[in-house]
DNA sequence: CCACGATCCTGCTAGC
DNA sequence: TGCTAGCAGGATCGTG
């Protein structure tokens, strides 16, 4: 099995897409499967079941990282797939994959599987949409690819002097961004990933909410970055690994001036970039020394493994 | 209010 | 070759 990319917001997007024909006007008729009760932190899988029996699927939606099934009567489903989770809709004869902690029964002998090695993938459960939106409202925010631009950047960023990398990361600044999306906006907007978010000038703010926009889309036009053909009707994977600029890619050559990409730790993630057309321009750290220097994972385990 | 470390998990890999 | 310690990483929680 090929490596698999943590999903973010393209990925879940290809994830609502793909479920979106299939599960739209069916029934849940059970759910079962339900090994790990952490994985449903505001319900019990008795209640859950409960909740959904008999509903029909009205909508296949995605917020932030979040992939939405929309029931009738106003229910829903919000599913985190965190670091390792896999949603799959497979025939109910198909056997059941290792790790799966959750499935939904659907009509006409289709389920909807959840699988996460890692255990960190998490499934909630609402009443209505208020109970949804309440969830979401304190989590997450603006969606990057309809309500982002430079004005809105900056006032989410507000005055804070922390590394806009490890803002960029955090879904209430905006939402769906992840590690990979953030070194490859960042590298597109020729910005440092330590440098101190207040330290941003307009023009950069404008860059980085354009390259934002950019990497996302050009990740949900090329199906993710991702290796698995799940939930694809015609099993074509995703193909971004193959355009990725720096992620992934330390002591690669960066594909704009052929400077070998530098990985610096920034918190507890990984950073990768080019550390001549992304200069650390901030004004307390001269250097760039903002992170802290670790050595080049081996070249040839990344990404671009083919 | 803000920053940041610890925590949750297990497959994989580096190192012996 | 086989074993094991340590890493990876999104989001939340606790501490300073």
């Amino acid at each position: 099995m090929p490596p698999r990319r943590v999903p973010e917001l393209p990925e879940v997007e290809i994830t609502a897409r793909g479920l979106r024909e299939p599960l739209v006007g069916r029934r849940v008729t059970d759910i079962s499967g339900v090994d790990w009760p952490r994985m449903l932190p505001n319900a019990t899988a008795e209640q859950m079941a409960a909740a959904l029996a008999g509903r029909a699927v009205t909508a296949v939606d995605r917020r932030g990282k979040y992939l939405l099934l929309h029931f009738d009567d106003g229910w829903s489903v919000a599913v985190h797939r965190k670091m390792s989770g896999n949603v799959l809709l497979q025939a109910a004869d198909t056997p059941l994959a290792r790790h799966t902690h959750l499935v939904l029964h659907f009509s006409d002998a289709l389920d909807l599987r959840l699988v996460d090695a890692r255990k960190f993938g998490r499934v909630y459960v609402f009443g209505s949409p208020s109970e949804l939106e309440a969830f979401l409202h304190v989590r997450l925010g603006p969606e990057p690819l309809t309500g982002l631009d430079a004005q809105v950047l900056a006032a989410q960023l507000g005055s804070r002097r922390r590394a806009i990398k490890t803002l960029l990361l955090d879904q209430t600044i905006v939402a769906g961004v992840g590690n990979l999306y953030a070194d490859e906006a960042l590298w597109e907007a020729r910005i440092h990933p330590t440098r101190g978010a207040d330290s941003l000038s307009q023009g950069e703010l404008r860059r980085l909410a354009a390259a934002i926009k950019r990497v996302l889309e050009s990740g949900i036009e090329r199906r993710g970055t991702s290796f698995s053909t799940y939930l694809d009707a015609d099993g074509a994977p995703g193909t971004n690994q193959e355009f990725l600029n720096v992620y992934g890619r330390a002591a690669l050559p960066c594909p704009r001036c052929g400077t070998a990409v530098s990985r610096i730790r920034l918190g507890a993630r990984s950073s990768h970039f080019c550390a001549r057309c992304q200069r650390p321009r901030s004004r307390q750290d001269p250097t760039g020394a903002g992170g802290t220097s670790v050595k080049p994972r081996a070249a040839s385990r990344s990404a671009h493994q083919t």
